[in-house]
DNA sequence: AAGAGTCAATGAATCGGTTCATCAAATGCG
DNA sequence: CGCATTTGATGAACCGATTCATTGACTCTT
């Protein structure tokens, strides 16, 4: 006897609905609509009757739904340049957890740091309806950016940017972090001092650059500009720079590698030139991290609190999204701190 | 004279939607409509007139509407344990690349590891309709986990995991890499060998542990049960563990640091101790680093494509979403070598 | 007991797209 | 030319929740 062969069940899932809870309950759709936000007006009787139709018929409230009636997604967008910097997770992470924890989700892009890919993304985000933005910019004076940054009609917190004053923005400070390492080789009598640094178009090393020619300016001490290498975001850009600068006739005597996440790259060039930090060259790291701090000799470096940075983001962002009237845009710079190792000596005279 | 005081523009912001795109263009919805997703027959004459009268009202889809009729998001989740793990980073950045190319936008979460927050999430991913989800799990036997991944409904891709074989998994080929390890320092004549490993339960420390196992019965040896520390996750557990095993009677010779970045703990525990690195004892890393790489001497480590992993993830993950028959769980393993470099040395006889 | 005021529950309208049955016009063919 | 077929456009219905004007029942007041 031939067995009726079911067929495989296509399309669209078929998903309880309210509808279908209300059947179930013997109530109307808008009641169960209110058991669901908890409305304060619903007799406990009738709330039990609705629960116990959903728990039996498996209902989920479809949030896509949800968002379009309401006009708002529980979704915050974090875009970055390149979330592969160890340290960024550690932002994200915290950030993720703030935000989870007041019934958002947090979608991810990264950015490449390009401004074509930074504005894609902000009316990417607006497509979705999503609540609120933080992001970093490659550029901040970039015109066709800052247009749709104003356009964005949603609020946007900058990460590690400070160039765009009517928006909310979470720092670190480093600026002072470059001023106190820089002041610190000038004291071991270091004068010619490298540094290399990322993109200078953005705040970070747009910053640590004030930071040192400050500290420069206050010991009466003006920096060659030969040793200046701006531009260097990778490990390869950082070894290239410390190979270049290390065959020059006059090589410096200190390093101060402050672009995030490329000591290894110097260190690298270093060990392949059979120089030793600390003995032959003073170094000093811009971010910290395990290979910082447990290279031979440590390497002294700046820190910062990044999960504040990023509790802090997510907690700004939520008051904005709350739509809490706040004058202007807030800055907040988290402190950076100097800790000396054993990769930065006085200068043998 | 008084002025008439403009109130603020409150809640919804009224944005043009196809309807108006529709009576700016003298068209019907429905051909607005079929310009935004490509219909084949419509003229282009037509066409053009819709897209110039969305120029000229700044038309932008609401995907939240597309999704709820749609019945999918265009939404693919990535759950991790953590993702302050740096090398993780690697591996989300190139699924989101890629992700991004396909036209979906990733959301991310972290689970902490604990099976009651991945079932919140699945069923959270859900309530989104989210269309694809990759994760972690702390415990592939877990019953509740494994009835909510088979209440799923979205294809679920495993990251780094094996144990559930109807779901695709994508791998790194850990039990390789452990034996590989091992053998190597077998071969050093190194006996009393320990090893630092996450959780049991989970596939990665769980097939280290057996790549480890199989290389000591391959030469004949039993490993000594009190040289095994299980749930290392942090580098502070690894600090621990490394201060008791050293401190040991008969402490080992080699140290095989296998779970994902917990190489810092060890080693500032051996530099506290004052145990030179190669010197004093052998250490393999589980998974390699600037810091291993770096490392006075250099750490003999354990390595993969991480950004293969995410690639193969996201792609194996497009094929489901496209509803592709493909029978089974497919797994994909990516393999391992082994660096071999000064940190570990022949035992002196 | 009539009128005013509360309180719960109802269900049609709404959010902003997409789909598809329907229709009109254009084309093909003998 | 007449009939069949193809093509292009139309707009009502729909996706699944929430909102709010409305209704009916009940409680106070006087």
């Amino acid at each position: 006897m031939n067995r009726f062969i079911i067929p495989m069940m296509m399309g669209r899932p078929q998903t309880v609905k309210v509808r279908d809870v209300a059947r179930e309950a013997g109530v109307a759709v808008g009641t169960v609509s209110r058991v669901l936000n908890d409305h304060p007006r619903v007799t406990p009787e009738l709330r039990e009757r609705v629960e116990k139709a959903m728990a039996h018929l498996g209902y989920e409230v479809d949030v896509t739904a949800q968002s379009m009636r309401a006009g708002r997604s529980r979704l915050v967008a974090c875009a970055i340049r390149d979330f592969d910097i160890p340290r960024f997770a550690l932002f994200i992470k915290e950030a993720e957890a703030v935000l989870r924890e007041a019934g958002y989700t947090l979608l991810l892009a990264s950015t490449t740091n390009r401004a074509d890919i930074e504005i894609g993304l902000l009316s990417a985000f607006r497509r979705r309806r999503v609540d609120g933005v933080m992001m970093t910019l490659s550029d901040e004076q970039h015109r066709d950016v800052r247009e749709a940054l104003s356009a964005a009609s949603m609020p946007v917190l900058l990460i590690d940017r400070d160039g765009i004053t009517t928006l909310d923005r979470v720092t670190a400070d480093h600026r002072e972090g470059a001023r106190l390492a820089t002041t610190h080789l000038l004291g071991l009598g270091h004068r010619r001092i490298a540094m290399l640094v990322g993109d200078l178009k953005a705040f970070p090393s747009r910053s640590r650059l004030e930071g040192f020619r400050e500290a420069c300016s206050a010991a009466g001490m003006v920096p060659h500009p030969r040793l200046l290498r701006d531009n260097v975001l990778s490990g390869e850009d950082a070894y290239r720079a410390t190979v270049s600068l290390m065959a020059l006739a006059e090589p410096p005597t200190a390093l101060f590698v402050a672009a995030m996440d490329t000591l290894g790259g110097c260190l690298r060039a270093l060990r392949t030139m059979g120089i030793a930090a600390g003995d032959g060259i003073s170094v000093v790291a811009g971010s910290d991290s395990d290979l910082a701090e447990l290279h031979a000799p440590p390497i002294t470096a700046i820190t910062w609190d990044l999960a504040a940075m990023g509790r802090h983001a997510a907690t700004m962002l939520l008051e904005r999204m709350r739509g809490d009237e706040i004058e202007g845009g807030r800055g907040l710079a988290v402190p950076t701190q100097l800790i000396i190792r054993g990769s930065t000596r006085p200068l043998p005279s």
